[in-house]
DNA sequence: ATATATGCAAAGGATTTGCACGGTT
DNA sequence: AACCGTGCAAATCCTTTGCATATAT
């Protein structure tokens, strides 16, 4: 019998059923600015919510990408991270990645121009190549303040 | 017995042997303009040299992405995928991702201001954050022709 | 009451590691 | 000859699937 959370009604118009688990992660990484792995995630759940499956975690966290309450990437590594997707504008951000530490920092105070530069590429491209583009991903990579 | 290939001295360079193996796998992906993944390039390979290894496909992919003739980059099933890294400028591209069929066009008509915006971003990312940009990763994800 | 979500255990797929053998230098 | 690279098999790590049980509607 899941509590009533902010996230409710706006997750019940996408997909049936509102559980703890779906509230509890769902809460976990909109409380977060981390990009966290299943692992961290399942951790972190598990101190509050022990008898939470690590399956669960995985099924959860596709059905909120799909429903697009958050955003799935892959981090170099081998395992995927996931980030709440926040829907203030101000909060979108890129990614500026270390490949020694592999920490990640997010940057949004853009240069002017970056993100009327990046919405004109997209029209172009989906002209040029006939492509709905969706979203973007757009990352630096490089060496970090300790690593390099 | 390794053949005299063009990669020869210019991989030397940067690690000891030059063999059999790591011709062909370098050969296969200067040739081919394709992000390929590791069962691909084992399969590919195979034809021509049966009796590789995929363990040395694995460990001979590594040391080109370390000594930079290659780039990896993760494709978003759970599989990395590779391209050969051209030395000219102009074949430096931004990729286009197609979320269904996973197809990926690259492209490299940017738009006039692109390249020199991001070299902008860049040096403003640097000073800012202390970081030592050394590359980057533009793409654009959404539906491709077919897939719409 | 009924359909859906969960948790466990087992399976699946990509990548890495240990080790004896073989090839380059 | 010495050392590094290779190939095989086994191990590891992340993720998915099958199935019986529990839960939201």
């Amino acid at each position: 019998m899941p509590g009533q959370l902010k996230w409710r009604h706006r997750f019940q118009a996408h997909v049936s059923r509102w559980t703890v688990p779906r509230e509890v992660i769902l809460d976990l990484l909109s409380r977060t600015s981390k990009h966290m792995s299943v692992k961290e995630i399942y951790a972190s759940l598990y101190k509050m919510y022990p008898g939470i499956g690590l399956t669960t975690v995985y099924r959860t966290l596709d059905l909120l990408v799909r429903a697009g309450f958050i955003n799935r990437f892959p981090s170099g590594d081998g395992q995927n991270r996931y980030e709440f997707k926040s829907n203030k504008k101000k909060e979108h951000h890129h990614h500026l990645v270390c490949i020694k530490c592999r920490k990640i920092i997010d940057y949004s105070d853009f240069v002017d121009e970056e993100l009327e530069l990046v919405k004109k590429t997209e029209e172009i491209l989906a002209k040029k190549h006939s492509f709905n583009v969706l979203g973007h991903n757009i990352e630096f990579y490089g060496l970090c303040e300790k690593c390099k």
